[in-house]
DNA sequence: TTATTTCATATTGACATACTAGGAAAAAGG
DNA sequence: CCTTTTTCCTAGTATGTCAATATGAAATAA
């Protein structure tokens, strides 16, 4: 029951871009040094976040990265659940999952149904802007 | 990010006996084919909770196990944190957790303590009296 | 043409998950 | 005492996931 470090480090590269998008994209060479995590592990989580839309990539001398919507855009939720898949607590509530016959009978079933709606308000709640302006408020 | 079987079987165990507690204790043998378990997996699943004094366990024909408490004393919470472990969404916030230099500064960890907050508000509010209650309106 | 960047795919080692297997220990009933 | 039924304990095993590293190709700015 835990979140994966792609999961973590993604929302750490995502915000490292957002603080860092200036004229010139951000590189994960300088993303890499400043978070402490391999250039090669970001290549592969930013992958996911290329393939979703969410940021655009530049590539060659002076390439890197930049957000393709506004900070307020991205909810938290939004940026683990493209690298994490899809952040359900339990297999029965995916899209995906082939309906079990206890289905109906299953009692456990509503637990975690309302453990799947606690954990998307909180992490749907937030968005890229709320963690920039705490980034701010400590780093000034 | 998911709840393992072990965890989503001992609270379906523990309700299983919760709500065939009679005069005699409750053998993993009906409750294997009731839940569609196997003794051998049961087995290993309630060592935890007899080690953690949830159930007691009565050796021999006629043996079996029963609860130590009353339904409404275990919360979902607690059944899961015995078998899954802590339940915390990142190893940041295990007690154990040696604490990275950069705890100060990382915004993401209040994403993380909300979460939790979330999550422990859903799974200790329920007990096994809820679950009885709720599987009693459905098979009466 | 070279250096710098992203892009794509494969490989690795460690660990976790979801079980099954085999037998020992306890105890009730005859 | 003996047999059967139960829990108890340890080990094994197949599969998968995690957390990376490694290798090299493709694009592009200077």
């Amino acid at each position: 029951m835990k979140i994966s470090t792609k999961g973590r480090y993604a929302l750490r590269l995502m915000l490292d871009i957002a603080m860092h998008d200036t004229i010139e994209p951000v590189r994960l060479k300088d993303t890499a040094e400043r978070q402490n995590i391999s250039v090669k592990y970001l290549e592969q989580i930013i992958s996911a976040l290329v393939r979703a839309g969410y940021v655009k990539s530049i590539r060659g001398p002076q390439g890197g990265y930049r957000l393709m919507k506004k900070p307020t855009e991205y909810t938290v939720g939004m940026i683990l659940r493209q690298v994490e898949g899809n952040m359900v607590p339990v297999s029965c509530l995916e899209d995906e999952a082939v309906d079990c016959e206890r289905q109906e009978q299953c009692v456990t079933l509503r637990i975690w149904k309302e453990l799947d709606v606690a954990m998307r308000s909180v992490l749907d709640k937030y968005t890229l802007a709320d963690l920039m302006g705490w980034q701010q408020e400590i780093t000034p």
